[in-house]
DNA sequence: CTGTTAGCGCATTCAT
DNA sequence: ATGAATGCGCTAACAG
């Protein structure tokens, strides 16, 4: 196998011209005479020559590609961002690489490989939880934080207070006073703006922040269960609960009802995220859209913009965030 | 930016030895001098060196990554896979590089042109209505498919038929006569082998095959829902389901309680795949697991043995599937 | 408009 | 055990 692609030779030999006018004819058209143009393009149909990416990029000093390092390619979040990415490198001529830092030893290192490495001309960086002075290692590539952010970073997030502050409004718009909250994991960015925009508004309701009301998760469906077995517990419970992601708002409200209990009857929900699921849920999920396609979009597209300008800086960008209003939020039973 | 990154020239000079030195020195230490290995290493850590992938992949007529050709990536049914196959790509050296069938014009040329373009050692292919005449193309890399297969090709997929029949079985077992199926999108060989599984084991079991119990899908939730509103316009309908996807058995889930009917009370679910939400439905879906991690696992491995063996073939595996009993079934409300 | 030439950075003969 | 030389396939000066 791999017996004997054609190169630029083969097709300049063919064709009767040199192989920098092969190379011209394909990458810059307008600068060879239209007869030789017809001739190469007739020698590249007869060998069927595609280009060897791997010998224009060293030539051209570049990789070719973007990684994207994730902190844990399982997760389903990034699918969606994983579409938006691709659909702009695709176009633009980039290749998409995937890394995760979670399989490696040491993520940090990871970062520090891939940014030394030359592996890729840019990097989109979905973990705020790195070391960030891998980042000033000299020569480097340009790097976007999606999601999260780090600090000299340029970013595309979105307005996660807001939407923290969105969704307690709602709540108390309802007529909820006792609002609660699942956190997702500490250290991290996410939950903490989620955290902040959370408390913020409920000042700014008025209502009473009760540390009792705040639950400790990571994100998941299984802390979201976990949280409803320490909610059920409470004598004193909130009418409502604000989470910090929708996959916890699932999986609460399965454990809620397995115990019997009713949502919105007996606890008002908000998510964050807007996953599919929640559409199907019974009830439907009201919750906060993240437009997780055009994060990916954009984080690309300010990275191309970045590279081609040969920057290591660039604009930030916050995407902004709307309540979705479904069916698992509802007055509470009684004033409280 | 990207000012000078040290070039293995830079080491040799340093460590007072020849540029092929440093690249033994590197690549193959055991055939040096104990000490021009300390020398080069020394060099090495002083530049801060790490090799240029693109000109090593160059000189070794190689592409250093592989590609997984998926049919669209915002699909979250891909990223447990992914991890997979990244988690055996990484240690081994190689790149993952993913693409989609969808966003460009043409899925076959998309499949052409990867082939043909020397970008991966090899690909992995996750989209089984392509074209194989592509995969004549001469001097093309390995190939394997994953999931869904296409006719020369070694592939990694899960024992669809098995699962199917698992899922009537322990409908029938339950006490269930009356089974209908929701069925993948057409033509589509999951969607076909998991049609056979059904129709196979209602005839082992001795039960009515009914075409109007037989409900189209495409795997969606959304087409769950669609299969919901069909089958509570029935009057006479099943007491039993087996759908093609979790997906589709969450939106009919959640379609049938919005409707105020009852799993399993008024019908008894099971689904395939065992997607993360299942088990915190409510009811928790009874489904066929399918282990992704691992299918991704396998094909990486598989692939990276027919790259380093330079062949073109090499063995299929089927992996094994298995019944996670939860709550979506229970005996029907009277024997049908 | 086109050909000649010179590397990109590295791994690998072939000598020594 | 090491160095000198070569070329992977391509693009980009520089001439003409």
């Amino acid at each position: 196998m791999r017996e004997k692609t054609a190169t630029i030779q083969d097709v300049a030999r063919i064709a009767g011209v040199s192989n920098a006018t092969v190379s011209r004819a394909l990458s810059n058209p307008s600068v060879v005479a239209e007869s030789t143009l017809q001739a190469v393009l007739g020698a590249v149909a007869e060998t069927g020559y595609q280009v060897n990416h791997t010998a224009r990029n060293l030539r051209r000093q570049r990789a070719g590609s973007i990684i994207a390092l994730v902190p844990n390619l399982a997760n389903p979040f990034f699918a969606q961002i994983m579409a938006g990415i691709s659909a702009v490198l695709t176009p633009a001529g980039y290749g998409l690489l995937l890394a995760d830092t979670q399989t490696g030893p040491d993520a940090d290192d990871r970062l520090a490989y891939y940014l030394g490495s030359g592996t890729a001309d840019g990097l989109i960086l979905f973990d705020g939880q790195l070391d960030n002075t891998a980042l000033s290692l000299p020569g480097r590539p340009p790097v976007v934080a999606a999601c999260e952010w780090l600090d000299p970073l340029p970013s595309v997030r979105v307005d996660n207070e807001a939407g923290a502050r969105l969704a307690v409004r709602h709540l108390a718009e309802a007529g909820h006073r006792r609002i609660g909250h699942v956190t997702g994991p500490f250290p991290n960015g996410l939950t903490e703006t989620r955290l902040a925009g959370f408390r913020a508004e409920m000042q700014a309701q008025g209502l009473e922040l009760r540390d009792a009301w705040i639950y400790g998760g990571d994100f998941t469906m299984d802390s979201g269960a976990l949280a409803a077995q320490a909610w059920m517990r409470q004598a004193d419970r909130p009418s409502a609960l604000f989470f910090a992601s929708d996959e916890m708002a699932a999986g609460f409200i399965g454990a809620v009802q397995h115990a019997g209990l009713s949502v919105p009857g007996d606890v008002s929900v908000v998510g964050f995220d807007n996953i599919e699921v929640g559409a199907h849920l019974s009830p439907a999920l009201t919750t906060i859209r993240q437009p997780r396609m055009r994060i990916g979009e954009r984080a690309a597209e300010l990275l191309i913009a970045m590279i081609e300008a040969r920057r290591l800086d660039g604009p930030s960008e916050v995407i902004g965030v709307e309540l979705i209003e479904r069916a698992s939020v509802a007055p509470p039973k009684k004033a409280g």
